[in-house]
DNA sequence: TTGTACGCGTTATCAA
DNA sequence: TTGATAACGCGTACAA
């Protein structure tokens, strides 16, 4: 068992009162019995409990951050910026991971809800809204990373990104430009699937469903999608995909079937992750500030712990980058 | 503030502890008040604190990860490795990352004894055996990943990693042979370093100090490296790095310098990442079973946790993967 | 079958 | 300046 106040009490033949307070720098008390006693402490080797410190407050100081994936560098540049933002707060930062599976991240609330967290910031949300109905949410905010339909929420405006992107190979012209999906129900997804669409739409391009196929958004699936992509009658020349990963999965398997980029087919990405500029080709993709993103979404969340509701929504305009992984049809 | 069940039990007309009975399924209780007080705790929206019940049972259901840093996707794949073993526990997880900082990583050791957390797993650890000295030692065991000194840890042969690695390239034909560096003062660091030089000197090989040089663990690191190796009056034709992200740096220095590898130079990695396989060239690295580490890491814990102190450091042997980063001397 | 009393470690309040 | 007491939310031994 770990070293209470009382056995420091005990040892100093004070009350454990007088140890709190010396403990605390309380001002009512003898310099000499203050010293001595957090010499005592030290040498016991004394942490104090923040359990019993957080019973009796009614408050916490931990932030609990859920991630969808951390196989997806996108949610591991969050987990690093909210980190980064939080280090000179009084609070911690607690991560865990719900593996994109909605009962996992109800679960994983849950638990923060039954450790009292201050508040949770939530990056792939699969319930969105759920959110709003849970019996913690007047005494743990919630803030949630790119979900259009929550109010309390820190967002890359996805539907703009991909019109960039898309937007982006029609002016290179392309006309038969494939999407490749994350395959899940998030907000992110649903956002960059209508905003293909509309595009495509405006542009008079006519809608071919077999030019949308399902990846996990990870190398792996960008692989599956190409050879369900290679299966078609008439090919893609221009291939969009969900992020960065599936778009360096689609050009390995291109490759592996002797198709080259960009002069064959070009490939977009979504993220713009570190090794984006660094992979051959260097990729083209729409920027996701993950930096921007995490301060914003800590700013947020501590604004709403200090009772403060008046937020609104932020809404962030992403940025194409354009780099080697796309280029302008040749046949 | 959240419901507790004194809330419920006035509610009921009940004492709390008929409530506390009803809720943890105790065998003495009617199963009308069961049901009942079963149905107003959930319409009520209870949620148990774990906080008081840490408090009362002396032991806390809290696993702490710490890793060294987020963006080093080693870590990314301990942690993930990590969460999979333990979701099927009764344990939660919660990872914090300490930045390559000793200040850091010792503070958040006592964040985690402050919450009373049940065990820790280090990943990265710049302080090693001191661990040995904590006063939360006794009740909060902690488990190091990558780590020679310390009786409670999961391994890599960092040496056997390196003398793989070397002896594959000396093999090839190669001599002038350079080292990239972390340029951390860790276990897996100081190890790695003595095999290279432990490697070249049993190939009579003299050791030229100007071929070791520092990165960074990331990208830019490797970049850097590779400027300084470039002044060199008689360049290396084969360099050893730290980890992947480091050798995709180089290799991308490299290219813009124009030299192409392997055909110029080889390039070594280590920790053998997903994207390793699938980059361009694909990397020769030193595999490091992160999935296996990370099992074998909580199961340690958890026998720790359980009092079980009959515990052996687990020693892992790395696995050369050759890829095409590396190829026979030319000149 | 249910209620009362106590303790977990801490801090705030009130009394001495 | 210090000590005693109560309270935070929960579980459990004991009493009813």
């Amino acid at each position: 068992m770990p070293v209470s106040i009382k056995d420091i009490a005990k040892e100093a033949n004070v009350s454990p009162s007088t140890v709190s307070r010396a403990l605390n720098g309380h001002p009512r008390i003898s310099a000499e019995t203050k010293t001595y006693v957090q010499d005592l402490a030290r040498d016991m080797g004394y942490v104090p409990s923040v359990v019993a410190r957080t019973l009796v407050a009614g408050r916490s100081t931990a932030i609990g951050v859920a991630i969808s994936d951390v196989l997806d560098l996108f949610y591991i540049g969050l987990m690093s910026s909210i980190e980064d933002a939080i280090i000179n707060t009084d609070y911690q930062v607690f991560v865990s991971s719900f593996y994109r599976d909605q009962v996992r991240e109800l679960a994983l609330a849950n638990t923060f809800h039954e450790r009292r967290f201050a508040g949770i910031i939530v990056g792939g949300s699969l319930v969105d809204e759920t959110y709003l109905t849970l019996p913690s949410r007047s005494f743990m905010p919630v803030v949630l990373v790119n979900c259009f339909t929550y109010p309390f929420s820190v967002a890359v405006n996805q539907s703009l990104g991909a019109y960039k992107a898309i937007e982006h190979l029609i002016k290179l012209g392309h006309r038969r430009i494939a999407y490749v999906a994350q395959g899940l129900n998030s907000s992110a997804e649903s956002q960059r699937l209508n905003s293909y669409r509309t595009v495509l739409n405006e542009h008079h391009i006519p809608l071919d469903e077999a030019l949308i196929v399902k990846g996990d958004g990870g190398i792996s699936g960008g692989m599956k999608a190409v050879s369900q992509l290679l299966d078609l009658p008439q090919l893609p020349t221009a291939i969009f995909c969900f992020n960065d990963m599936t778009a360096i999965g689609v050009i390995n398997a291109l490759r592996e079937k002797s198709y080259e980029v960009p002069r064959d087919i070009s490939v977009v990405g979504f993220d713009d992750l570190e090794i984006s500029a660094y992979y051959q080709p260097a990729l083209t993709t729409v920027r996701q500030p993950i930096y921007r993103i995490g301060k914003s979404a800590v700013n947020m969340l501590l604004r709403l712990i200090g009772g403060d509701n008046d937020v609104v929504p932020e809404i962030i305009d992403p940025e194409l980058v354009i780099r080697r992984s796309t280029a302008p049809i040749t046949n």
